[in-house]
DNA sequence: ACTGGCTCCTGAGGGC
DNA sequence: TGCCCTCAGGAGCCAG
């Protein structure tokens, strides 16, 4: 599932590959994605100018506008040579003058591609956007000031875009772990102390991610097809029963607003500090 | 202003 | 072997 490492991992395998390169030709073979495709006709002839990240969108700018592509759930990016055979969900396809085809293949079309003209900063989806956990402000006082008297499960308020972008279920589950807090706590019953763990905790967990080559469960891969190695370093998620890597207790599998939740009861208690790391 | 629930979708996995 | 059921989840959207 791809959250900020996968999408960070994909952005770097693709830039590279198809930077400064004339656009020759756009196929859209199923348009039905989590909002219809629609491409306008002059961005074939456009040359690619950078690739950027936002949360967990990728922007492609182009001359006179910026391709906004969202993974989704299911999906990856893939360059290859653009003869290379055809897979299935491979819903949309960009030939660059190289001879490289960029693919986007997404199971579940939970995904999006839209064009934006213009500054892509103005589209509605980006605007509302929290900040980058791996920037600057970041801090344990903006999350704190965030979080005030809200009694949302601090879980859930680390998983909203609109607070910090980019941590997805998998590495909220890490990072409270690492920060020895219960993912059930309400956000606003942290004390800046915890806050300070959080953030120390998602910025180790997503740079560790990101090095590894992000998650790999089931469908993710990065530019060149291979599998991303961070499942190998997961502590909680999807060990349910299995015994706490710090204190040995078996981890514990709940549902918090419909998602997966695993945590250590001994290691992240409901109150007061977790144990420490050895 | 918050919060929780619904929705989109396909493939995997379990039970029988 | 095959069928049916449930579940997984990002995030926009809406109702209370």
């Amino acid at each position: 599932m791809p959250e900020l490492p996968e999408v960070e991992t994909t952005r770097r395998g693709i830039e590279p590959l198809l930077i400064r390169q004339k656009l020759t030709e756009v196929i859209v073979r199923d348009h039905r994605l989590r909002w219809p495709v629609k491409l306008p006709d002059e961005l074939v002839g456009q040359t690619l100018g950078s690739v950027t990240r936002r949360g967990k969108y990728l922007l492609f700018h182009f001359d006179s506008g910026t391709l906004i592509l969202h993974l989704g759930m299911s999906g990856s990016l893939r360059c290859l040579p653009k003869q290379s055979p055809l897979r299935k969900h491979d819903h949309v396809e960009l030939l660059f003058e190289g001879g490289t085809s960029m693919r986007f293949n997404d199971p579940r079309r939970f995904g999006c591609v839209l064009w934006q003209s213009g500054d892509a900063a103005d589209h509605p989806l980006l605007t509302k956007l929290g900040v980058e956990p791996l920037e600057a402000n970041f801090t344990a006082s903006y999350l704190k000031n965030c979080a005030g008297k809200r009694q949302v499960a601090v879980k859930s308020f680390l998983m909203n875009a609109q607070v910090v972008v980019g941590v997805g279920n998998i590495y909220a589950n890490e990072s409270l772990f690492l920060a020895r807090i219960r993912p059930t706590i309400a956000a606003g019953a942290v004390s800046l102390v915890g806050y300070q763990r959080l953030v120390d905790a998602v910025v180790m967990v997503l740079k560790d991610a990101i090095k590894a080559g992000g998650t790999t469960l089931q469908d993710f891969a990065q530019v060149d097809g291979n599998p991303g190695y961070f499942a190998n370093e997961l502590h909680v998620y999807g060990r349910a029963g299995e015994a706490c890597s710090v204190c040995g207790a078996a981890l514990v599998e709940i549902r918090l607003q419909a998602r997966t939740t695993v945590f250590c009861r001994k290691c992240q208690p409901s109150r007061g500090i977790g144990r420490t790391f050895a």
